[in-house]
DNA sequence: CAGAAACTGTACTTGCGGTACGGTTTTGAC
DNA sequence: GTCAAAACCGTACCGCAAGTACAGTTTCTG
């Protein structure tokens, strides 16, 4: 790895802090090289303008992310062979991380570029959406699993049952963010939790 | 009514639909002032400042807001004398009142707040926490009604049900946007009410 | 050692939020 | 109709941040 790429490194993990916490305007470039220890110039040899630095941080916290989720899902298929109970067991650790994040989970930077349209290009538009449709299609991919083996009782549709789990985590992001009480996170999760259980493992009306 | 505070409702129209579909940090104020026909000065006449439209916006959108849900929410009582009914009947107004917005919802101003914390004063941060714990507070007094009639059968947990609400809505919200597809949002809240309806309405396991 | 990569420094442009302040029109109460 | 307050307009200005331009310098690497 070069020097040029440590720099890179550097500068998009102080910009994630710092979008994150005060929204990707309120973030100087002034201020992040400050704390980067290096010069405007400096910046700009690296990346040619805000929305480059906006794309190669969604990047990176897609991947990071995505790094996260593999983990925990498949830790949930070690400790159990059914698909339901796996993907229970890995809800409940989703939970346990989410809460265990110092200071809450640090926010998604998805719903932060959500809430800035404009500010961004279409190629990192699409950047987003096209992560939110991996997810999406992650989540629907273990439903699938699951109601191979668990037939739900009511018709749900799966689609949309992917989708929540994404909506619930980034809702709840939201509300740990405004009440500043990190614990909700980890409670919507387990709520949701017991949803999927009701939904795949109630017993049919007579 | 004022001359002044029709100039003042139309300043806020305009900024409000230009918040939730930029961001309030790419909304410029010479932007606002140039739709609404007045210069500058007549801007700062009304507003001391960025801060001050952003707390009159968000009280203006917190009210119209609880109005909406007022209305859905007495209309589902009418109904139904069933309390659990009432809000099934409810959620089903509400999506399809979302699902009528002609270009989706507008999105949420209390999320947009959110993500730009940096950027609003004390006040503002108090007033979206405070508006969301109303929030909150509303979804629990229905869900207290609901369970007093109808037991739930899993131990649940009323309070993260309550705001459970409020995160789906504002996912939703968020998914509808990053995918632009406006269905989303009503798809979302449909499978919440379904949640709502196994919950309260499943046979107790024997 | 050479050349490429990784910067520094300075100077400048543009756009926005915000201030200052004097002047002008509009409105509503008497 | 009068008169003061309310509701503006115009102009000029400040500071900050994004971004450009470009020449020069250091640092790594083959």
């Amino acid at each position: 790895m070069g020097k040029g790429e440590a720099t890179r490194e550097r500068i998009l993990e102080i910009a994630e802090a710092a979008v994150l916490a005060k929204g990707f305007g309120a973030t100087s470039i002034d201020e992040v090289i400050a704390e980067a220890g290096l010069t405007k110039s400096g910046f700009f040899y690296h990346f040619k303008d805000k929305n480059a630095l906006a794309r190669e941080m969604l990047r990176r916290y897609v991947k990071t992310n995505d790094q996260l989720f593999d983990d925990i899902f498949a830790r949930g298929r070690q400790l159990s062979d059914d698909p339901l109970q796996a993907f229970l067991i890995s809800l409940k650790l989703l939970a346990e991380v989410m809460a265990d994040l110092p200071n809450g989970h640090p926010g998604c930077l998805i719903a932060s570029v959500c809430y800035q349209e404009r500010l961004f290009d279409r190629e990192v538009r699409e950047l987003t959406a096209q992560s939110v449709r991996d997810w999406n299609a992650r989540f629907r991919h273990i439903l699938d699993g699951i109601a191979a083996v668990h037939p739900p009782r009511e018709p749900i549709d799966l689609d949309d049952l992917a989708d929540m789990m994404s909506c619930i985590v980034d809702g709840a992001i939201i509300m740990s963010k405004t009440l500043n009480d990190p614990s909700r996170l980890e409670r919507q999760i387990l709520i949701f939790r017991s949803c999927v259980k009701l939904i795949f493992s109630a017993p049919s009306l007579s």
